[in-house]
DNA sequence: GATAATTAATACGCAAGCTAATTATATTCC
DNA sequence: GGAATATAATTAGCTTGCGTATTAATTATC
């Protein structure tokens, strides 16, 4: 398939949808979803975060992080601290709950990887994933470039014109 | 990034994710969003399908069809009549209103791939997108496949016990 | 020190994707 | 012919993601 055909542009939905697809059967067992799961690597990451800070970091809106926490925070395992020193904000941290979770996810992460990878050389993926990481800072130059992009309808008209 | 990287999961959601966010922009002058141009795209290769081939074309429920049919259907740009021969399928058939709007999609198309592809060789798009379309075959094999992943916490148990 | 502007989180509503359950119609199998 | 099965679409409910507006608290400005 030619990389321009319009059909190559649901690939990237498609392989999206699908690892989320295995990843939350992955993870159903533990009582976690995939977004969930990625709330609380950056936890992993960084603990005592604020809800801001994880959204920035997962490139999503406050209100959805908001939801994703009070979600794990019923799951107990996180919970949210108002700052003592700016109380507008609230501290995520996690739970002993949620520690042995780290590793669970992590093997679910390589199973998931291999599955996504199978039969191609180390090379190749490494490849892909270094052209992936061009494609995602494209991605938020366009749209954090304020939407650079003519009119669709603008240039049909132009062309016509000509 | 090596690609075993955990964070390289989180690439293919990102990518989608970004994409979608641009081309909502791009269609939103037209009362569009990406799913529902999705959707139309399958009745500009084929008109007239039913409900349930439109859903195993985009590799989705027939819940979420039925949902981005009825609002297409309220924007006028589809409509569904109860097939004559079997009265439990309904076909969907574009309108005359729908149909300058497969140019404008194209166009959009484009442009999104373009912003996708900034500063790559065409050479290097292409293999990208080859291997994505394997990537894709893969998940779908895994998908399929009754779920062979072996549950993540009895791998855990089995390495602690080695 | 009061007022304005900014910031963190939330409430609300829409779209999308999923699963499970329901309804209506067809088909298959005694 | 009639019961069991299968299929198409819908309904209802959950999670996620986005946008806009609101509230509470902090910081900046005059």
């Amino acid at each position: 398939m030619d990389y321009t055909d319009h059909r190559a542009g649901f690939i990237f939905a498609d392989i999206a949808r699908f690892r989320v697809r295995l990843f939350d059967r992955l993870l159903a067992p533990h009582g976690l979803t995939t977004s969930q799961a990625w709330v609380l690597a950056q936890l992993f990451i960084e603990d005592n975060l604020t809800q801001t800070e994880i959204a920035q970091r997962m490139d999503v809106g406050t209100v959805t992080v908001g939801g994703l926490i009070e979600r794990l925070e019923a799951r107990g395992f996180v919970q949210r601290k108002v700052d003592s020193v700016d109380r507008r904000v609230k501290r995520v941290s996690l739970k002993e709950e949620a520690k042995p979770i780290g590793r669970i996810m992590t093997e679910c992460g390589k199973q998931l990887n291999e599955a996504t990878f199978v039969g191609m050389s180390p090379e190749a993926a490494q490849s892909t994933m270094d052209n992936m990481l061009s494609i995602r800072e494209n991605l938020l130059v366009a749209l954090e470039g304020d939407l650079d992009f003519e009119n669709a309808t603008d240039i049909l008209l132009k062309k016509e014109r000509e």
